[in-house]
DNA sequence: GTCGATATACTTGTATACAAGTATAATAGT
DNA sequence: ACTATTATACTTGTATACAAGTATATCGAC
């Protein structure tokens, strides 16, 4: 249909898997973006025309958005439920719930390889500002939080992770990319930020990690903001 | 292949979904039950002649079953995982981080309607018990903790719920069955304890719901127990 | 006998074809 | 003009076909 050829989920962070994973990695950045409204019907067919593939990963990118509650899966069409604001809130308890179970486990054990592998994706980012290249500044942001996650070696929470990872993902880009225009100030922010959960990691402080997930918490209402934002330029940007 | 015509996982459970989410209801429940052994390859061309269906449900079976962790899809065939003793006290730590959350938003609404359906699935749980149908009372209990979780409409903690559950039901299905043989003493202690849940949710009081909890902590410890000796028995059923 | 190359029989990923069902639109009857 | 019915153009779910890649096994050279 109308082959839209700019995809705006990094391509080489789907490089390794399969057209249906990247497909949902790219409609699901476009439904939390605002580019396709909730409230829209998707049609496997349509789909498949305007990316230029078959059925075959189309159905497996919809099914992932639906196991994720982005889109609802029905007798004709999937219809977009998107992200409310409520939603944003309800993900940010997950990650809590989960990074504070996490943290109760990493006390106990031997975090200096942990720390060690922290600062490198600290400075990756730090970097990453240098050049101003958002989108790996995102990348490093993710795997800076999977990292402490992985740690503890949990499959069940790494489970947990796995079905919240792609939504924090795409939010996470949306609103860095954002912020690279008009809020520089805020990534200085954001590594201050990582430096509290570094620090509250080697010194096994609960109080310096309480502040960190605090702070990040702040972060994130800022994040969240940006994306409204965002959701509205988006809406200008095509009706004009 | 060997074209098993006897499904463990009872048939009307799955009655609205697709053929493929029925396979992977039947194929988790095997793997659990240790029918299928952990290390076995499963690929999709000898599943779908041994269910006699395409490859197309297969494919969406083993993408289910995969998100779960209970296999592992790589180049060259599905490796069979299957559930660890550490996996399975990972994924009540979960459920006991998913109900904690669940009773501290609980304590905040009106729950007498809560209450009133709790009430009745638990007599369904008597009836069901009565006339020992272990897979109704199965399937009521695992109703009983879903309609708990479903109830402070929290959409993300229902989507931990939703990729924990179908382990949990399969878990609790088997154990149910072994029981029903030779514990049926455990059946009274697990009412008791459903009744502890409601009177926590009703007074709202703290330390009823973490003694609810803990008992429910300890019939599982006895579930995992003979969900071993279980697959003791099939395994040496098979060699026979 | 041992090592290496080729051939074959698998595997998955994607595309296409077909069947069953549903909503919409157009048409016929009143 | 309005209602009921039929036709059609969609939808998804499943089956099949094809392409690309990989492990294994067989066969040949040394």
């Amino acid at each position: 249909m109308s082959k839209t050829k700019e995809f705006i989920y990094p391509p080489k962070w789907g490089a390794g898997a399969s057209t249906g994973v990247r497909l949902a990695c790219e409609v699901r950045t476009r439904i939390i973006s605002g580019m396709i409204t909730k409230g829209t019907i998707l049609s496997e067919n349509k789909l498949a025309s305007e990316f230029e593939v078959s059925r075959s990963p189309i159905r497996e990118a919809l099914k992932i958005l639906a196991s994720e509650n982005i889109i609802r899966l029905e007798r004709m069409g999937a219809v977009v439920v998107g992200l409310t604001e409520q939603d944003i809130k309800e993900i940010y308890d997950v990650r809590l719930l989960i990074e504070t179970f996490v943290y109760e486990r990493i006390v106990k054990i031997d975090t200096s390889e942990l720390v060690r592998e922290l600062s490198k994706i600290l400075e990756m980012m730090e970097v990453a500002i240098k050049y101003k290249d958002a989108d790996e500044f995102s990348y490093q942001d993710v795997l800076f939080h999977e990292t402490i996650i992985r740690s503890i070696n949990h499959s069940y929470i790494m489970l947990i992770w796995n079905n919240t990872k792609p939504v924090m993902e795409s939010l996470i880009l949306l609103s860095m990319r954002m912020r690279l225009e008009e809020k520089y100030d805020d990534f200085t922010r954001i590594l201050k930020n990582h430096e509290v959960y570094i620090k509250a990691i080697k010194t096994k402080d609960r109080a310096i990690m309480i502040q960190a997930l605090h702070q990040n918490f702040d972060n994130v209402q800022g994040e969240v903001g940006d994306l409204w934002m965002s959701q509205q330029m988006l809406t200008e940007g095509r009706e004009r």
